[in-house]
RNA sequence: GGGCUCGUAGAUCAGCGGUAGAUCGCCCCCUUGGCAUGGGGGAGGCCUGGGGUUCGAAUCCCCACGAGUCCA
């Protein structure tokens, strides 16, 4: 590519700019300024515009927002509104970082139509690269706005290109905003970014670059021509216009203070000035900097996680208030974001809406780090009192496992007057501790035949059972039979709903269809036998299975509506998968479901259910299809192509979907939660049943859990009245006894045998009552089995045998410790005097010796445990042994006798 | 999506193959005019659940569940 001949623009040449290279970093640019040596841009030179602003007047950032859209607006562009800076639409960024991240990757590669072309837009965008330099260097931020217009140009569909672009953007820059223009340079660069390359111009004024105009024309494509740091690239069909104007940075040179913050947020900087007197600057620029961060991050919908966006998220508000912390304010995080919340009420309004729900957030936040903290300076308190100093090994895992910034840890050890040394390369050594983490399998490659995309039939009609179609091939795929065919109703997996089952028919043969995929359009039916080509087939649908499928799926979305209307907008699935007689939805939410949210969610489906209403299923232009119903089309992930199918139950839900689905939501019949499971910070599940009859084969499989549960216990329980919600109890004995509840059952078998035998049955009032009795009886019996009666060792006292003036107890046979524990029996003998005691307890031999005898024990155990044909050892006064020839324990015993005897009388 | 750490008394943790421990809190007694305090005594544990190894598992191994944390 050469770069030169595309910016050499005739705008340059016509209006007197000449090409010159920056004397001290060799770049090339072009100025109207004939003495000028240098680029422009730091660190070439030095900020000019501090205290001398280069605008003919001053902006305020609403100001000078309207001033570059309204421009643009003048000369034929529409005005797009901003899209959120959660990148809902993509799946390789989780945050807006440009204004062209909004066209990227469908619009950009030509899949999709701009909403507008050309247009104009002002889009907040986050970038956390540079985070250590916010609130230091003076102009760095987190979030920003970034204005652009974009033009995308097609074959036949041409709008503009380099020269149109440097010319709108030097007319904005001199006549609009009256920057003299022989103080602005354009510097010759090369861009790259979200897969797409292209030349540019850095435009650059006052010292600092406040606008980019990228000529994209180029996408990755390890076939590709050209080559940009390190990476291939080859042309892309499109050519599009890419800018970048800095609001913020523009802002800044029109009035020319000390930090481009001064300008952004004085309410928020005058306001941390006053609650801390002593604050340093970077400190009081970076808080005001994160917490309008946080205000769009949260407003826009994203919860606070241990993953994906989440993280980020929690990452600031943690920086945040570790900031707030350091320079001793004490006031909520809240009330400094309320406070950016109030700015940008009027520009931002969605953002002032989400305001309770950042606040309930940030205080659920701030409670989580304050317990991060006092657990880590327990952590730090108990290291430091055992070493006196913690080395870097430590420090490691202090942060990678428990959140304890090295910082802190110095800070702690400062207390006590000691000091920690960090090693400089602190980061670098986290990061190799990850970059050993291997990334998932792939998955395995499928080759098919060449052959034209399969006919969607369940698309025409989704309750299509039997259809005709012909063979257009049948074979092995990776080395599992199947059948590819020119049309078919049976339902790829795919979107979280499994694969369709049945059969296919021909000839009065019957071929079993086990699963069906999709690779690049063409289904594939893994069957159990090949079906010769051409053939004409009859298929069925196995239509239980698909008919309970497409409810649960139906269900899914209503699920998912229900769940925002009773918790918020911040509400998204994370995920779903069906299956034949249950479904889970998995969505973002910031604290786990309480059982009222569950009723309230169970209710509101079940209403959605009710009214009956019609579901639209419809293919769409992606850019219609986002245009009329926005971002929340992507819930379930972003589908690939121009169109897209949308499924939508008008005023509940719309979402980008491949599955089948219902005509109407009424064929729901029933929606049933069976209940909700947090599965990860930030990341809720409600598992439920749809349809009628799966909902009762529930409830009643449920009754006959209880069922047996009530007769296992009216071995020892009078049950005086059952109750009717038998999956609440389930899940309620469930957690008494902490087991999952399909093994209550065995719990109770061994809770039972080991209660001690009682004529009379224990009354209860319900089955939970009853379990509760049971559970304490048992540990009451458990601990009775240690508690040995005084009686008891008299009687075996008395009963010993004497040896000289020692008194040997032997119990020969498990019963004669009557149910006690021969541990605890063996160590209450031992407090008697001069005792000495052998117990077989079933499994093996006991020892105990009273602390007046001087004699090991570990020997005599290891050589009786080698004749049960396994070992023994222990104490030297307490030891057991045992082994898996049982039947010699009288030998045993008898060589035991021996050896104590032989050793006490010697 | 991946990695790491941790689940023991109401709370905070120790124990890391040999009969479950400490501190705080709780209950009782003593000290006192009363309280704070001090002294003595006591109750309170399916050592998260399941499987395995072992003569013996809270302890070692595997799985599940739960909590925390770091990274992309």
């Amino acid at each position: 590519m050469d770069l030169r001949e595309t910016l050499n623009l005739n705008f340059f040449r016509e209006n007197g700019f000449i090409r010159k290279k920056c004397k001290s970093c060799g770049s090339y640019f072009w100025t109207l300024d004939e003495k000028r040596e240098l680029c422009g841009d730091q660190p070439c030179v030095d900020f000019s515009f501090i205290g001398n602003p280069i605008t003919k007047k001053p902006y305020t950032i609403d100001e000078m927002r309207e001033e570059f859209l309204s421009y643009f607006e003048s000369k034929g562009h529409t005005r797009i509104k901003p899209y959120p800076v959660v990148a809902r639409w993509r799946k390789d960024i989780y945050l807006t970082i440009a204004s062209i991240a909004d066209f990227q990757p469908h619009v950009t590669s030509g899949q999709s139509k701009p909403p507008a072309n050309p247009l104009v837009i002002s889009q907040p965008s986050i970038r956390l690269n540079d985070l250590e330099e916010v609130g230091v260097s003076g102009k760095h931020l987190t979030i920003f706005e970034m204005m652009g217009h974009h033009a995308f140009n097609s074959r036949d569909n041409y709008i503009y290109w380099t020269e149109e672009t440097t010319r709108y953007c030097h007319e904005f820059l001199t006549n609009r905003l009256g920057i003299e223009e022989k103080t602005i340079t354009y510097k010759e660069s090369i861009w790259e970014g979200g897969g797409n390359a292209g030349p540019c111009l850095e435009v650059l004024s006052g010292g600092l670059e406040v606008a980019t105009l990228v000529f994209m024309s180029l996408v990755e494509d390890e076939n590709g021509d050209f080559e940009i740091e390190g990476k291939r690239y080859s042309e892309m069909p499109l050519k599009v216009v890419d800018t970048g104007y800095g609001l913020e940075r523009l802002t800044w040179v029109s009035r020319g203070t000390e930090t481009i913050y001064d300008v952004l947020y004085p309410g928020v900087i005058e306001h941390i000035q006053n609650a801390s007197k002593f604050a340093e600057p970077r400190y009081i620029y970076a808080l005001a900097d994160h917490t309008k961060c946080l205000a769009f991050m949260l407003g826009d919908g994203i919860v606070p996680s241990n993953v994906k966006a989440g993280y980020l998220a929690r990452l600031m508000i943690r920086r945040s208030l570790r900031f707030m912390e350091h320079i001793g304010m004490n006031e909520p995080l809240f009330s400094l974001v309320d406070l950016h919340l109030r700015n940008l009420k009027k520009s931002f309004p969605h953002l002032y809406r989400a305001r309770k729900r950042i606040e309930e957030i940030l205080e659920i936040e701030t409670e989580k780090y304050r317990e991060t903290l006092t657990r880590g300076k327990r952590f730090v308190d108990k290291l430091l009192e055992k070493k006196k100093s913690i080395d870097v090994n430590s420090l490691i895992e202090l942060y990678d496992a428990h959140g304890i910034h090295p910082e802190m840890v110095r800070r702690i050890a400062e207390e006590r007057g000691l000091k920690i040394e960090i090693p400089e390369n602190f980061d670098s050594l986290v990061a190799e501790l990850h970059s050993k983490e291997k990334k998932g399998e792939e998955e395995e490659k499928i080759e098919i035949p060449e052959l034209p995309e399969t006919r969607t039939l369940y698309y025409e009609d989704a309750y299509l059972r039997k259809f005709r179609a012909t063979v257009l091939w049948s074979g092995e795929v990776n080395g599992r039979k199947a059948v590819i065919l020119d049309r078919t109703a049976f339902y790829p997996e795919g979107g979280g709903q499994p694969a369709d089952t049945g059969k296919l028919l021909y000839d009065g043969r019957e071929i079993k269809v086990v699963d069906v995929q999709k690779v690049n359009g063409v289904i594939i039916h893994y069957t159990d036998d090949i079906i010769p080509r051409d053939r004409e087939v009859e298929g069925v649908i196995d239509w239980n299975r698909r008919y309970s499928l497409m409810k649960h799926h139906t269900a899914t979305h209503i699920i998912n509506s229900a769940c925002r209307k009773v918790l918020g907008d911040h509400v998204w699935q994370a995920g779903s998968q069906l299956d034949v007689d249950m479904a889970r939805f998995d969505f973002s939410h910031y604290r786990s479901l309480s059982s009222e949210d569950i009723k309230r969610i169970e209710k509101v489906a079940n209403e959605i259910v009710r009214k009956g209403i019609d579901v639209i299923k419809e293919f769409l232009d992606r850019s219609e299809a986002e245009k009329r119903y926005g971002f929340i089309l992507y819930q379930g992930g972003v589908p690939e192509g121009r169109t897209i199918r949308v499924v939508r139950i008008p005023d509940v839900d719309v979402e980008a979907c491949g599955g089948t689905h219902l005509d109407n939501t009424s064929e729901v019949e029933r929606i049933r939660i069976v209940r909700g499971e947090r599965i990860q910070d930030g990341v809720d599940r409600v598992v439920f049943v749809a349809g009628k009859e799966n909902v009762e084969r529930m409830e009643s499989k449920e009754k006959e859990n209880l069922n047996r549960i009530v007769n296992k216990l009216s071995k020892r329980f009078v049950i005086k009245e059952i109750e009717s919600d038998a999956g609440y109890v389930i899940q309620s004995i469930s957690r008494m006894f902490s087991v999952p509840a399909d093994r209550i059952e065995r719990t109770i078998d061994k809770f039972l045998k080991d209660l001690p035998e009682r004529a009379r049955p224990i009354e209860s009032k319900n089955v939970l009552d009853a379990c509760d009795k049971l559970f304490k009886l048992w540990k009451k019996s458990r601990k009775e089995k240690k508690k040995i009666p005084e009686e008891l060792i008299n009687k075996l006292i008395e009963n010993a045998e004497k040896l000289g003036e020692y008194r040997f107890v032997i119990l020969r046979k498990p019963e004669d410790t009557a149910g006690y524990d021969a541990m605890a029996l063996a160590s209450e003998l031992a407090r008697e005097e001069k005792t000495i005691a052998c117990i077989n307890d079933g499994r093996g031999i006991v020892f105990s010796a009273s602390e007046d005898i001087d004699i090991d024990l570990r020997e005599i155990a290891r050589k009786t445990g080698s004749i049960l044909g396994g070992g023994g050892g222990g104490k030297k006064n307490l030891a057991r042994c045992g082994g898996n020839k049982l039947d010699r324990i009288e030998k045993a015993l008898e060589e035991a006798r021996k050896m104590i005897v032989s050793q006490l009388i010697g």
